[in-house]
This record gives structure tokens, sequence and C-alpha cells, in this order.
DNA sequence: CGTGTCCTTGAATGGGGTCAACCTGAGTGG
DNA sequence: CCACTCAGGTTGACCCCATTCAAGGACACG
């Protein structure tokens, strides 16, 4: 269905690297990484880049996938609804990660955009013959599954044991960890999106942030940012060994 | 390091397959329904059989991982631990399920025999190279982890959203549907695993299992068994209906 | 028959939920 | 410029459900 892409794989080694992969900000990270260039220019003829905005959803739990992507820049959520219409948040992801099954199958979340963000996409029919033909590419993506799936199982630990402190400073650290070296950090989550994947309220959430800010292990100069004052302690908080985050 | 796999994999289509195989019970379940005779051939030959007591842990989280397995008889539990010695069960694995990384990496689990189990070990070395040579094995493996990944997911809105009652009576439902025919089913979990798993304490645990048994939505025959007596008010229970009142 | 382990049940406690009031800042219109 | 609105966030008071603490039961073992 998309076996034109064997032919452009195959196109000669001399071809040009597409601008849009060329100088991407992720180009080094995840599936992209693990591709030499002439695999990444057969790839890259049907991945469509699109932007999403902030909020907006991509497609609902139930449905039979019909894309995979790539994050280049911003965050997605993934969150699955239950009847009584709360929602739990099951995973975020950030740039250079991927999201989809290539082989196929119903996902049971929904894809929303947390910030403006660009997406590489690729239909799902297309990567699955591109994986097919491309093993390395097939071992990239079941380790992020497995490295998902490690951080699914950390979270159960938290959502399950932790007490309220412990599940918003796992938060904290998890998006600090992201960017290791500022002490800075957006924050693209509204605390109602905090409590959906702490599994808290909104009111918990809040009277948390006050707790460490009052304590002075964070600053929370604006609404959708933090600081880190004292991370040794959140990550104490946290119940976690620093430096090992969430994923 | 592990080779000799390749010759013992074309040694020719006429060779007979091992007698455990013949005859295993999870022949047509998971990874190994996935490979034609001749294949299951070569993977069997650094295959193991090893049996695990009850209550017997066959590695601990943060090592390498040696080896991955599959369930031919008996549950396994995966659990991570917190510092403060807590236990978090964070996944079931019952028989024909697939445990490990194939590709390597470290685990943040223990795995644990809920019953005597009876188990199918590779080196874990072995089995990347195996991997490797066996394309549409990797594709079967990938699509556990995806499974695993929902099962997880799910289990995290349970987690952070579910009451007593519904985190209980969804761990019910997931014994109850490995053996859909049946309304009597073994509990090889003790009150203490049940509470590890649902992230509750053994007393909330029993006196759940006493309202939803006072309402005859279930029975307790005995202390590692119980029977369905009205599986639908279960599930809807493990729904997360709201506010549902057994008094 | 005593002892230990696991389970059940009861009563008291407390952490987080619920409800409600208030605050803050961005927009909007005069 | 201020007044107004409105959504999202904060804070307080109260309450409820699960935990904690404590006692007792069921069952297997020597």
């Amino acid at each position: 269905m998309y076996l034109g892409a064997k032919s452009a794989t195959d196109s000669g080694p001399a071809a040009p690297l597409p601008v849009r992969c060329a100088f991407c900000p992720v180009r080094r990270q995840g599936m992209c990484a693990a591709l030499p260039d002439d695999a990444l220019r057969g790839l890259s003829v049907f991945a469509r880049r699109r932007k999403l905005e902030k909020g907006q959803t991509l497609h609902w739990e139930g449905d039979a996938v019909p894309l995979a992507l790539a994050v280049v820049t911003g965050m997605l959520k993934l969150a699955s609804t239950a009847q009584d219409g709360s929602e739990q948040i099951v995973g975020l992801v950030g740039a250079g990660s991927f999201v989809g099954k290539p082989l196929g199958g119903t996902t049971h979340e929904r894809i929303t955009a947390l910030d403006d963000c660009e997406l590489c996409v690729f239909p799902a029919d297309f990567l699955r013959d591109f994986v097919a033909m491309h093993p390395e590419m097939m071992a990239v993506l079941f380790e992020q599954a497995i490295a998902d799936l490690d951080s699914a199982r950390r979270w159960m630990r938290l959502l399950g044991r932790g007490s309220a402190s412990e599940r918003v400073a796992a938060l904290l650290v998890e998006m600090a960890s992201r960017r290791p070296d500022e002490t800075r950090h957006r924050l693209p989550l509204s605390r109602s999106e905090m409590a959906d994947f702490t599994g808290l309220t909104i009111e918990t959430v809040s009277r948390q942030l006050s707790r460490f800010r009052h304590a002075d292990i964070i600053a929370l100069p604006s609404r959708d940012s933090f600081e880190v004052r004292d991370l040794e302690t959140l990550t104490q908080i946290a119940g976690m060994t620093p430096g090992y985050g969430l994923h």
C-alpha cells in the first residue's frame, strides 16, 4: 500500500536528506537517531509535519489507530476517561518521543496537546511496512515501549502508595528532569491536569504546591512555570533517589 | 556468543520438535505461537525448564536482566518496592505470557511466584541474537509490551481514581477473566498481596471482600479461592460506578 | 492443646475530598 | 484609565473513607 517507500529508500546514497530532517531538533533522538541518512530519507517521504495547538486532541480512545507520530517540539498528554467523566493522565510525551502503534491495534488513550506542538506524523499502514524493512527501527520502538512500561509502572507505585506530597513532588521532578541543567521550568499542565495526572484534586495539588513554596523548595513565578530551589529535598519527598527521573 | 543457535535453526525441516515443546500447554500461545516448528526448535535449544516454588523470587530490581522467561503454568507477580519497604505489585503474569527484556536493560521489578510455577527460561543474550534472526518474534514481543502497557495504564486509572471497592472488584474481575467459563476461581494472592496490588491495606481488602460476600456478589469458600455469583454487578463496581453503595 | 500465621471485625484517627468563599490576572468595553 | 467579567487558582472549614490500632477468630502446625 505504501510500497513506494522501498524505492525511495533505495534511491542512492547521494540524495540529500530533506531539510526538515537535517535541521530537525530531534534528528539525534529516539526513533530517528536509530536510522542512517538513507533510511531516514525513505521514512521522510511519508512523514507529514503537523502543528497541534494547545488543547487540541488528536484522536480518541477506542478508535483503530490511524497514525503514529513523533513529537518535535512541545508536550502531549495521554489520558483515559472513566464512565463518570473523570480523567486519568497515563503519560506525558515530550520532544523526541514516539506515540502510536506501528503494528496496529486500538488505543485506549486520548492524545492531547499541552503546548502548541509540532509533530511528525506517519500513516500507520506505511509505518508498518517500513518497520518490516528496517528491523533496527523495530528495536527502537520496542525499547521505547519497554521504557514507557517502566515509567507507567513507577507511576503505578506512586498512585497506589504515594501521599499527595509525594505525587506532586514526583510530577515536578519529572518535569524538571527533562532539562536537568535549568532550575526554572515551564509547567505546561494546568492545575486540573496536574490533578488528573497525580490522581488528586486541584485543591490538593494547589495546597501541596503552596506547602513546597512556603518551605522554599520551589518558587512559582507564574502560573505556567516553576523554579526548583531545593532539588534534593524535592526528590527526597518524591521518594526517589536523585537523578532517577520517572522519564 | 550464542551464535550456535543459527545452525540449530537451520537444521532442516525434518527434525522433530522437542517433546517439551510439542506437548507444552502454551505451544499455541504468546511468543511460541508466532513461531513455526523449525524456528521453535532453534529457540528450544537454549530454553531451560525451571520450576519456581510459591513465594520464591527470581531476580531483583536494579539488576541487569540475565534472562527472559515464558510462563508455562502458574502465576507470577511483578512488584517494585519503595524505600520505606512498602510494595506495589505492578503486574500479574499468567500462563502463556512472557517476561523480560530481550534487548537488555535493567528491570525495576522483582519477579515472584504466587503459585508453584513452571517456567521456560532463556538466557537474555541468546534471546537477543535469536530475535534479531526472527523479526516475526520481535513483533510478538512488541505486541505483548503494548498490551502490558495498556493494562498498566488501566491500573493507573484505577489506582489514581478508584475507590477501595472498585479496586478490589477490578482485581477479582481480572482474575476471573482469565478463565471466563468458570465461576469458581483460584485466588493465588494472599490478602497482603491483594493489598499490594490494589494499593490498599489488608484490612480494607478484607472488608471489601466481606461486603461483596454479604451482598451475595461473591462467595469465599476458602482462603485461596472465590466464586463469582453476580458477575454483572461485580464488573459494574469494577467499572467505577460512582457512589455505588453496598452499605 | 498451645502456638503461630493469616484473616476478620470493631473503634478511633487523619489525610485528602468536597463545598464554598475569595483572589488574581487577562481580557473587554466604556 | 477604570469597571466589569470570567476562568483558573488559592485558601479555609468540614466531612468521609481508608488507614491505623487493637482485639479476636479460623486453621494448620508441632
